[in-house]
RNA sequence: GCGCGAUUAGCUCAGCGGUAGAGCGCUUGCUUCACACGCAAGAAGUCACAGGUUCGAACCCUGUAUCGCGCACCA
C-alpha cells in the first residue's frame, strides 16, 4: 500500500469509511442470528432538533457498546428514531408561522397547521440523523422509527384504550399545571421549581363583625385577592382561633362588597406570613383542597392566556397577570390598606418549554393512574434491573413512592390525538356518552380535540419499535444510555409499559450520563451561546478526536465540564497513533499474522506485551462496570506511554542494524498494533478503520476483527530500570544545559550482568558517541548513580565540578528526606507489630534501598573537587 | 426542610486504607532519520475544615463550610 500521509486527516477518510460499513451491512441486526443478542434503543431525539455535545456523548456511548458487543461476537441491534416532541415542534413551527405570515395556527385550522408541521418535519427531521452518521454511529438505519409512524401511533392509541378499559385512565376536573404561553396543560415533571426574588406583600382586612379590627395578610399574589373565597387561620394558633365563623371583607374588585368566612384549617403553618392564609381556590392547588374540604366557591379571575377577567373588576380585566400584581399593590396602598412590602425569596413553578410562571388551573383533563408501579419499584430495588451509578436507584425509588397520576392530555394539535369520541361536536369533553376506541364509531362523532403528552407515546418506546421476530430476539434490551434528567419522564415510565404491556423489564441495565457544562459549570443553552456546534468540532478536529477527547473526560456520571482542549487531545492522540504506525510501516512490510511468540524477543518486548496484557484487562473491567473514561485513559497511557514513548524508542536500535532481535521486534509491533487497532475501534472507528486497512491487517472490517485476549506475557522488570536510568542522564544533561542532541561519551560501571548485551540500545537512548563499560572510578569523571549502576561523565569541557556538587547535594536531601519517613514508620513498635508482614518487609527494602543510594550519591559528590 | 453529588498541582480531572498521579498550562533545552497535533527535563499539592476509627487515612465514620443538582403544598 502507499505510505501514510504525515499527520492523519480524518476528512479524507471518514465518509468513505462510515459509506463502506453501510454498504457491507455491518450495523444490520438479524434476528435469526445463533450470536447472542446485544440491544440498545436510542434515546430519540428530538425531530426537528440538532445535534448538541449532550448528544454526541450520549451517542458515542451507545456506539462503543454497539461496536464492542459486536467485536465480542454479539448479535447486535442498535435501534435509531427520532421524537415527535409535541410543544417543542409545534412551537417552532407556530413561531415560524407568525414570523413569515403573520398567523397563528388557528387562523389555518387544524388541518392545514398539521401539513405544515409535517412539512417542516420532512425538512428537518433528517438533519439529526445525518448528524449522527457524521459522528460514525453504526445504528441499523433500517429501522429508523418515528413516534408518529402509522403503526407506532395506532400502537399509542390502542394502549389508550387498554388502559381506559383497565379503569387506569380516567378524565376528571382537577388542579393542573397550565402554561400561559403554551396554551396547554403540563405533567408535574414539566414544572420547573425556579427560587424568585419576589415580594411579600401585607395587607390588612377589616373583621365585619368587629367594626376598627384587621386581620394581617401576607401574599406574594394579590392580583388574585378578587378571586378569594374565605380566609383561613389554623384553629390550633391563639391569636386566631376565636375568630372562626367571623368574617372580612374582601378589599378587591372594588365597588362590590363581598364577605369572606374566616375558616379554620391544619393546613395553615401559623409560623409563616401572619399565619393567615387568603384563599384561592382558583388559583392554587393547596387552597383548592381547603376550599373542597369547605365547600367554598371556585372564583375564576383568569383567562387561559394569564389575563384577568371580567371577574377581576374594573380595572384590571384584560391586564396581563403581573401587571394587575403592581396594580393590586397599588390599590392596597390607594386604599390604605397595604401594611407592607418585604422582600421574599419563593419558588416558583416555570413551564419547562416556555420559560414562564405557570398557572394552577381548574380543568378537564384526562388522567392515568400508572400501572405496574410496585413492580417497577421492585425490579430496580431487586436488581433486576441495575442502574450505573447505582445512586440513582434512590431517587427512581423516591419518585415511585410518591408517584401521582399522570395528566396525559396536552391542548395541542401535533402529536398522537386522544381516541375518544362524543355523540356531537358539541359534547366533547363530556364523558358521560363518549366511546372509547381508535376507529371512529360512524358520522356524527366527533374525536376528543386534545393529543396526548409525547411521554405517552415514548414509553413504548423499547418494544413497539420492533417486529415479533426483532423482540423475540432482542428485547428486553441490554442496555439503555441516557441523562439523568429524564429518569421520571422517561426511564420510570418506559419500565412501568414494559412491565404493563410485555410482562417484562424493557432493558437489564441503565447508564445514566453526566450533563455536559461549559468552563464555567453552567449548562449548555442556547440563549447563553455556551453550547459549541458538534459539527465543528467534528469537521476540526475528526470524529474520532471528539469522541475520543470528551470520552476520556466522561467518569461515571459525573458532570463534564467541557473544553475545547480535551477534544484537541483527542485529536493529537489520533495523530500520535497514525504516526506509530507509519513508523512501523517505514521499517518494511507487515506481517497480519504475526504471534511474538514464536520470537526470540527482548526484554523490552516482553515487558510491552506484558503491559499490553494488563491494558486488555483494565480495558474489560471498564467495560464490565461502565467507566468508559477508564477504558480511553488506559488505551490513551499504553498507546502514548508504553507504546510509542519507551518501546518503539527502544526498537529504533533493533532497527539500526540489522540485528537477530529485528525479526522479534516487528512482530512484537505488528501484534501489539492489531491489539490497539481492535481495543481501540469502538472510541475510534475511523482512524481504526483506516489503519487496518491501511496496514493490510485485514480485508474485512475491523469491526468483524474479534476482540484482544490476553497472551500470558509476564513482564520484565529490567525494562523498567533502564527507562529510569535513561532519564535521570537526561536530568544530567538539563542540569548542565548539554543539549539533547549532543552526543556524549559515557561510561558505565554495572551492577548486574545483563547489561552489555543492551550496549546498542543504551546506545540510542542515551544518545552516546560512545559506551565503555569499566570496572572501577574513572579519572575526572562525575559519577550518576542508577540502579543498573553507575554512571560516568568527563569533567572535562562537559561537568562542572561545582554545580555537579549542587545537583548531588539536591539528590541527597531528597533521599534522606525518603529514609526519614520510612524510618519514622518502622521505628514504630506498633506498625510492625500490627501491619501485614509484607507491607512490612515492603519497607524494609526501600529503606535499604533508599541507603545503597544515599550511600552512591555521597560518594559521587565528595569525590568531586570544588 | 429532606436527599444526592462535588471540594486533590494554575486549569480539567484520576486515585477511594500502605512511597500524592495524569493531561493541559508554565519554565528550560531539542527541526534526534513516526509525530512540533512532537521529544526531553523541571518547577508546582498541610488531598475544603474539625473531630473520630486504625499500626497507618486523600481514601472509612461523624460533624462543619462552600458550590451544584433533585425532591417537598409552605401562602
Amino acid at each position: 500500500m502507499s505510505e501514510l500521509s504525515k499527520a492523519y486527516e480524518p476528512q479524507l477518510v471518514e465518509d468513505k469509511w462510515y459509506a463502506w460499513w453501510i454498504d457491507q451491512g455491518l450495523f444490520e441486526a438479524d434476528p435469526t442470528s445463533s450470536k447472542p443478542a446485544f440491544s440498545i434503543v436510542i434515546p430519540p431525539p428530538n425531530v426537528t432538533g440538532v445535534l448538541t455535545l449532550g448528544h454526541v456523548l450520549n451517542t458515542t456511548l451507545q456506539d462503543i457498546l454497539a461496536r464492542h458487543a459486536r467485536q465480542t461476537g454479539h448479535e447486535v441491534l442498535w435501534l435509531p428514531g427520532t421524537d415527535h416532541a409535541g410543544i417543542a415542534t409545534q412551537t417552532v413551527v407556530e413561531r415560524r408561522l407568525r414570523k413569515e405570515e403573520k398567523k397563528t395556527r388557528h387562523d389555518l385550522g387544524r388541518e392545514e397547521f398539521l401539513k405544515r408541521v409535517w412539512e417542516w418535519k420532512e425538512k428537518h427531521g433528517g438533519i439529526i440523523i445525518n448528524q449522527l452518521k457524521k459522528l460514525g454511529c453504526s445504528c441499523d438505519w433500517g429501522r429508523e422509527r418515528f413516534t408518529m409512524d402509522e403503526a407506532y401511533a395506532r400502537r399509542v392509541q390502542e394502549v389508550f384504550v387498554d388502559l381506559h378499559k383497565k379503569g387506569l385512565i380516567y378524565r376528571g376536573k382537577r388542579m393542573v399545571n397550565w402554561c400561559p404561553v403554551s396554551l396547554t396543560a403540563l405533567s408535574d415533571e414539566e414544572v420547573i421549581p425556579k427560587t424568585q426574588k419576589s415580594f411579600f406583600y401585607h395587607y390588612k382586612v377589616e373583621i365585619v363583625e368587629k367594626p376598627g379590627t384587621f386581620l394581617e395578610i401576607a401574599t406574594t399574589r394579590p392580583e388574585t385577592i378578587m378571586a378569594d373565597a374565605a380566609v383561613a387561620v389554623n384553629p390550633a394558633d391563639p391569636r386566631y382561633a376565636a375568630l372562626i365563623g367571623l368574617h372580612v371583607r374582601r378589599p378587591l374588585p372594588t365597588g362590590v362588597e363581598v364577605l369572606l368566612p374566616i375558616i379554620g384549617d391544619d393546613a395553615v403553618d401559623f409560623e409563616f406570613g401572619t399565619g393567615v392564609l387568603k384563599v384561592t381556590p382558583a388559583h392554587d392547588k393547596t387552597d383548592y383542597e381547603i376550599g373542597l374540604r369547605h365547600n367554598l366557591p371556585v372564583i375564576d379571575i383568569m383567562n387561559p392566556d394569564g389575563t384577568l377577567n371580567d371577574l377581576a373588576g374594573e380595572g384590571f380585566s384584560g391586564l396581563d397577570r403581573f401587571e394587575a400584581r403592581t396594580k393590586a399593590v397599588d390599590k392596597l396602598q390607594e386604599l390604605d390598606l397595604l401594611v407592607k412590602e418585604e422582600p421574599h425569596e419563593n419558588n416558583v413553578g416555570f413551564s419547562e418549554r416556555a420559560d414562564v410562571p405557570i398557572e394552577p388551573r381548574l380543568s378537564e383533563q384526562w388522567f392515568l393512574k400508572y400501572p405496574k408501579t410496585i413492580e417497577a419499584r421492585d425490579a430496580v430495588r431487586n436488581h433486576l434491573i441495575r442502574f450505573f451509578p447505582d445512586r440513582w436507584e434512590k431517587v427512581y425509588d423516591h419518585w415511585l413512592e410518591n408517584i401521582q397520576d399522570w395528566c396525559i392530555s396536552r391542548q395541542l394539535w401535533w402529536g398522537h390525538r386522544i381516541p375518544v369520541w362524543y355523540p356531537a361536536e358539541n359534547a366533547i369533553g363530556d364523558a358521560s356518552n363518549a366511546k372509547c376506541q381508535v376507529e371512529s364509531p360512524g358520522d356524527g362523532w366527533a374525536q376528543d380535540s386534545d393529543v396526548l403528552d409525547t411521554w405517552f407515546s415514548s414509553w413504548l418506546w423499547a418494544h413497539e419499535t420492533m417486529d415479533a421476530p426483532t423482540l423475540a430476539k432482542f428485547y428486553p434490551t441490554s442496555v439503555l444510555v441516557t441523562g439523568p434528567d429524564i429518569i421520571f419522564f422517561w426511564v420510570a415510565r418506559m419500565i412501568m409499559a414494559g412491565l404493563e404491556f410485555t410482562g417484562e423489564v424493557p432493558f437489564k441495565n441503565v447508564y445514566f450520563t453526566g450533563i455536559i457544562r461549559d468552563k464555567q459549570g453552567r449548562k449548555m443553552s442556547k440563549s447563553l451561546g455556551n453550547s459549541p456546534d458538534p459539527l465543528d468540532l467534528i469537521a476540526k478536529f475528526g470524529a474520532d478526536g471528539i469522541r475520543f477527547g470528551l470520552l476520556r473526560i466522561a467518569p461515571q456520571g459525573q458532570d463534564i465540564k467541557f473544553d475545547e482542549q480535551q477534544i484537541v487531545e483527542g485529536r493529537n492522540f489520533c495523530n500520535k497513533l497514525w504516526n506509530a504506525c507509519r513508523f512501523r510501516q517505514i521499517q518494511g512490510p507487515i506481517d497480519p499474522n504475526a504471534d511474538p511468540a514464536k520470537h526470540e524477543l527482548s526484554l523490552f518486548a516482553r515487558d510491552l506485551l506484558a503491559r499490553l496484557d494488563a491494558t486488555i484487562q483494565r480495558v474489560n473491567e471498564g467495560y464490565d462496570a461502565y467507566r468508559f473514561s477508564d477504558i480511553a485513559q488506559a488505551l490513551y497511557d499504553f498507546v502514548w506511554g508504553d507504546f510509542c514513548d519507551r518501546f518503539i524508542e527502544v526498537a529504533k536500535a533493533d532497527f539500526a542494524t540489522d540485528t537477530p532481535r529485528r525479526a522479534g521486534t516487528l512482530a512484537t509491533l505488528d501484534f501489539t498494533i492489531k491489539q490497539i487497532l481492535r481495543l481501540l475501534h469502538p472510541y475510534a472507528p475511523f482512524i481504526t478503520e483506516e489503519l487496518w486497512s491501511g496496514l493490510g491487517l485485514g480485508a474485512q472490517s475491523l469491526m468483524q476483527s474479534g476482540w484482544p485476549t490476553e497472551g500470558g506475557f509476564a513482564s520484565d522488570p529490567r525494562a523498567a530500570l533502564i527507562y529510569e536510568t535513561v532519564s535521570k542522564t537526561r536530568n544530567l544533561r538539563a542540569t548542565y544545559g548539554i543539549p539533547g542532541n549532543k552526543r556524549l561519551p559515557w561510561q558505565i560501571n554495572p551492577s548486574t550482568d545483563w547489561l552489555a548485551g543492551e550496549h546498542a540500545v543504551l546506545s540510542i537512548l542515551l544518545h552516546a558517541e560512545s559506551i565503555t563499560f569499566c570496572e572501577s572510578a574513572p579519572q575526572g569523571h562525575a559519577a550518576c548513580p542508577t540502579d543498573i549502576g553507575l554512571i560516568y561523565l568527563p569533567l572535562e569541557g562537559i561537568i562542572d565540578a561545582a554545580t555537579e556538587k549542587k545537583r548531588l547535594h539536591g539528590e541527597i536531601l531528597k533521599v534522606e528526606a525518603e529514609i526519614e519517613k520510612v524510618a519514622r514508620k518502622l521505628s514504630s513498635e506498633s506498625f510492625v507489630q500490627n501491619a501485614p508482614a509484607d507491607v512490612v518487609a515492603d519497607h524494609r527494602q526501600r529503606q535499604q534501598d533508599w541507603i545503597n543510594r544515599l550511600g552512591e550519591l555521597q560518594q559521587a559528590h565528595d569525590g568531586l573537587e570544588g
